[in-house]
DNA sequence: ATAGTACATCGACGATAAACGATATAATCC
DNA sequence: GGATTATATCGTTTATCGTCGATGTACTAT
């Protein structure tokens, strides 16, 4: 069932489509928060698929270790594994970091926009007084 | 005052160079990694910027905690706090994201330039054997 | 000088995360 | 069947995170 744009705000193509909330936002950034699962993920970048043994030797942690911080990308969905017993075959799933592009783009379209505009800072009625 | 940023755009088919550790990706990513801290980004997008207190109002969680959040926040470099006092208005820094994006954007590329190939599974030929 | 505002810091606590070795599962090879 | 390989899961220990109330700090206004 696909919903069909009847959102408030219609037409505006600069502002991207913003109704991933802040739970799935902060779910992907934790799945990358931890400097194994980015080696992970860059190893299957640079071998564009890898079976988990040899992710284990090339980060050099357990293989119980390597077999969490994968089962927590693989949760996360930013990657897949294929399993063909008794190897599993992981490669990286672009589709679920999409939305999470669009937040940082926000991030850094927002400061173009803002370059040409006194950044004042805002404050609200209540505080003001 | 017109600063001379990087129009985010025509960034398709250079060569994103790859420098940055895992370790550097991974605090940006541990720092977005919690929705009160997505829901601080977003609010201090939309209002450009903003002082503490009214964060807190917004958030709904205790001043402590907010402030802590904003501890995070800001020694990650994402955001900016400039001390007005009694006040601190916070603002986006979008500079410190640009290494992280460029990380994510190689994840996306790899994805278009996997398309057109087979993905067979790599396996080392220590596994092979 | 006193009171109020805005923010930071401290200490405590429960919850979650990270790491490991040991063990279990499931397929393949001899 | 028994050994090997690849991976998952369990149980435990240690570290970090998230949250709060209480308190401290620094400026402003009356």
């Amino acid at each position: 069932m696909q919903n069909s744009t009847i959102t408030p705000q219609s037409t505006k193509e600069q502002h991207i489509d913003d109704n991933t909330t802040n739970e799935d936002i902060a779910l992907i950034a934790k799945a990358l928060s931890h400097p194994a699962r980015i080696q992970i993920i860059r190893l299957l970048l640079s071998k564009k698929t890898c079976i988990g043994s040899d992710i284990v030797d090339e980060v050099g942690l357990a293989q119980s270790t390597i077999s969490e911080h994968l089962r927590i990308l693989k949760a996360s969905g930013i990657i897949i594994g294929e399993i063909t017993r008794p190897r599993v075959c992981y490669s990286v799933n672009p589709v679920r970091i999409r939305p999470f592009m669009d937040f940082l783009d926000l991030i850094l379209n927002k400061d173009a926009e803002t370059s040409n505009t006194t950044s004042t800072c805002w404050v609200s009625p209540k505080a003001k007084q």
